[in-house]
DNA sequence: TAAGTGTATTAAGATATATAATACACTATA
DNA sequence: TATAGTGTATTATATATCTTAATACACTTA
């Protein structure tokens, strides 16, 4: 699957997750990152599903989740935009960042790693 | 849910995940830590349904793959034990230390942090 | 022989995911 | 005012995964 890039967002689906989901985590991503500013419009929920070749339910279901954490806002009849707030993008951002880490501490933990060994693993990798 | 512990693994289970993963992945966790040993006794099948309040076909998947992992192995009319093999275990240890890491450098990247800005995040971690 | 092992099979149900087809309300604009 | 483009809601269907349930069979030990 070659990756699909509109309005400052670019999305790879695969079948190892919902595509909902992976779709909230590319927009997340690209708010993150700055490549997605605020207050953008976002692409039509048909236009998207048309796009990714998925059904307009499931950005539908993306973009109300998006919705419900604030990152972005609908407005009836004239689109979905991004937030004009940067407060729940840095808010989101803590918050994938701090499950990580605790996702990770807690695989490495079960397998009795201290967080030296962690710490030496993650210098290990190639970063970008 | 309380935990239950037998032959020297702790397994508690959620409804976050499938039962058997998580009976997979504790396992796992219990020959890492070296919780349990090698050419170990493992309950039976029928004997961890019970005490896990699980169906016999769902311990048997877990066990199933664990045998394809290596770590475990079963002697038909006798049980099924741990594997008399240290490499499998310290190969399954490596995987899942690597994959945890993969996957929280995925995260990071897609949150455009650094190396350096992960590190300090799991030095504030309080690890145990 | 009996009890305890693992194993296989078939059926059923629950849930999550995704698609499909429609319909409706609202907004901007030609 | 019409039309096209927005988001939204509903209902139905399909599929895959996970889990339970009920049996049955093969093997081993005592």
């Amino acid at each position: 699957m070659e990756p699909i890039k509109v309005a400052g967002i670019t999305f790879r689906l695969d079948a190892t997750k919902p595509f909902y989901e992976q779709i909230v985590a590319q927009v997340c991503g690209a708010l993150a990152r700055g490549e997605l500013g605020l207050e953008e419009r976002m692409p039509s929920v048909r236009e998207l599903a048309q796009l990714l070749k998925v059904n307009p339910n499931t950005v539908m279901r993306a973009y109300q989740d998006l919705e419900r954490s604030g990152l972005l806002v609908t407005y009836r009849g004239q689109g979905t935009f991004t937030t004009n707030k940067p407060e729940p993008v840095e808010r989101i951002r803590r918050e994938l960042a701090h499950g990580a880490v605790q996702d990770l501490v807690g695989v490495m933990r079960q397998l009795g790693l201290s967080r030296e060994q962690t710490m030496t693993l993650i210098q290990e990798v190639d970063w970008e």
